[in-house]
DNA sequence: AGGTTTTAAGACTCTTTAATCTTAATATAA
DNA sequence: TTATATTAAGATTAAAGAGTCTTAAAACCT
């Protein structure tokens, strides 16, 4: 699979914050609740966005976790950096040990192209974006519901 | 990872064939030592390869296995699918259960045209194709060394 | 102060993938 | 026919990824 299943979550959950446009810290309790992840599994997950400093998180009553810029400048490439790191995007095809343009594997002029293609779309797709989207068009952010669920 | 470890060496494998243009078959272990994969690793991928239909099998002394099409019919796609099968071309980016265009989640649309960008590649890339341009260029196959060493 | 709510951190378990090891089956050749 | 070379198949082990559970720390509230 292309991202991990953490990225994945990790994703979700931060599409979540950015549909929330609140100053309020939003509970990982109700966020793993709506999206259906497991609360301890995706408090890891969320831990790791908030030391990358995409998150601010808050401790006690009334606590829990937000975005620490608007969502309108978090791109999903941070989110993916963040939890699964530029293997993606460095390795690739083969997979050779140390490969790159100086010794290159003979996919790795097709595969670069195709590479970028992603690389690009994920640099240029901001969270608020797709939330946005997903709010006006009650797209799926959950296995059975819509963004109007939350 | 966008291919499995399976599938990569599956690939290198067959470009290893597709490099050798012969009607002999090419025993498991030479192609174990050179592209330094596993030797019964490499037979159980190899043996998805002959089951898909891609590759002819025979044992015994000069036995060995070859490509059953000339490389040239052989698409990178066949390889893929054969051996990770299509979970990567339809399920994506969320990957929610049973997701689609009937109810996509907000990435739908951009990682659509990111996934068929892919999907041409892989469709239009042939086997032969690379390990000509392996040759000609002497790119690598190994960790090490290059087509030449084969 | 003491109890409650929440994130943080780490140990632990389960599942999947990767890799190894053993035995069987098939073909060749002397 | 016996020894050897090779793929086929299945059991086993190792490593990584995913998920759970327990305890600690911080913040709040009465
Ligand atoms: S040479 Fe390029 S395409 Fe090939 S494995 Fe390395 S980075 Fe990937
Ligand atoms: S809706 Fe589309 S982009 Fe979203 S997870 Fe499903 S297939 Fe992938």
């Amino acid at each position: 699979m292309l991202l991990s299943k953490s990225c994945v979550y990790g994703l979700r959950a931060s599409l979540y914050l950015a549909g929330h446009q609140s100053e309020n810290y939003i509970p990982i309790r109700q966020m793993s609740d709506k999206l259906e992840i497991s609360f301890h599994f995706l408090t890891k997950i969320l831990q790791q966005l908030t030391s990358a400093g995409i998150l601010e998180s808050y401790k006690g009553p009334n606590g829990g976790v937000r975005l620490i810029r608007s969502g309108e400048d978090v791109t999903l490439m941070e989110v993916v950096l963040a939890i699964d790191g530029d293997y993606m995007l460095t390795q690739c095809a083969l997979g050779l040990p140390g490969c790159g343009v100086m010794k290159p594997c003979p996919i790795h002029e097709k595969w670069a192209e195709t590479r970028d293609k992603i690389r690009d779309m994920l640099e240029s797709t901001t969270l608020t974006e797709l939330a946005k989207k997903g709010k006006d068009l009650d797209l799926r952010i959950t296995a059975e519901g819509g963004f109007e669920d939350l």
